[in-house]
DNA sequence: TGCAAAATCACCCGAAAGTATGACCGCTGA
DNA sequence: TCAGCGGTCATACTTTCGGGTGATTTTGCA
């Protein structure tokens, strides 16, 4: 089953052959094709199986090459690399020791913990924050680390 | 000039025919082929003129298709559309209360203000905070913030 | 080298945050 | 039906935060 309908286009190509050369025999039998139309009958034969051979070419040569797409999903993760908003640090004119503060507390650390990490006191930890607030104009440290966030002063 | 170029293969294949209808015609005058060799004659001819069709196919059938491979870079932007990481929820066991007073205090609000958001009690607010700290297992607001920012319950 | 800005520290006070505990209500699942 | 949980609220207390003010030292830069 298989085998025929692998092979269709061969076997109607030899089924055509045989018929077309049927036809043939029984033209010449019938004293239809003169000797002289020798020219004609050739040119006939010629063109007719040329035109199958265009057929069958094209009907064998698979569609085959396909297209292949391949969508490769690339994550792409920035927040890896975090660059400072140099920017913004400038505009509200935020100190070195400020950010730092700032960095820290959105780590979570108390102002203690903070003062204990620098090896300040906590009254400058203290001093710092409020000039943070003031220049950030923000009221608690959660606005600051938000803004904060938001400005890409901390990653 | 481009005409030439282009129609070469067709071209060919009529000075093909040509010479082999001058063959035919040389070979018949020589009375090499008898009449009775007829069949065989055309046999030669079709299949002469199917092979002939069958290359003119391929031949002329377009620069076949090549296979193109497209790698499209899909870029993922993670931070545009939050997804609340429900397995964290689940493991932390946080309430849905909990969870909204959480993005609350992540926005920088007091707890004063998120009471006054939700409509309920400064002590309310002030339980649900407790609650969560001790299921997220930190001491500050600030430290929940940047947990839960981290594991992705907060945008 | 001098000066402004930054960094440091201190003290006080009120506000906000966080701790601990207890209580009430409504819903739900065993 | 009853235990458990989530949500609500309250009181009392401690700790931390933030505001205000003032002062000294250090540092970067013109």
């Amino acid at each position: 089953m298989n085998f025929l309908t692998r092979n269709k286009q061969i076997i109607l190509y030899g089924l055509a052959l045989a018929v077309i050369i049927i036809l043939v025999r029984w033209l010449e039998i019938s004293y239809i094709l003169a000797d002289d139309s020798v020219d004609i009958y050739i040119g006939v034969i010629a063109l007719l199986f040329t035109g199958l051979g265009v057929w069958l070419a094209i009907k064998l040569r698979k569609p085959k090459v396909e297209t292949v797409i391949v969508e490769k999903e690339i994550l792409l993760t920035p927040p890896v690399v975090f660059v400072l908003n140099e920017n913004e640090v400038k505009r509200l004119n935020l100190s070195r020791r400020e950010l730092e503060v700032l960095q820290w507390m959105a780590a979570g650390l108390s102002n203690q913990e903070i003062a204990d990490k620098l090896f300040v006191s906590l009254n400058t930890i203290k001093t710092h924050t409020a000039q943070l607030f003031e220049k950030m104009e923000v009221k608690r440290r959660t606005q600051a680390v938000d803004l904060g966030k938001k400005l890409g002063l901390i990653p």
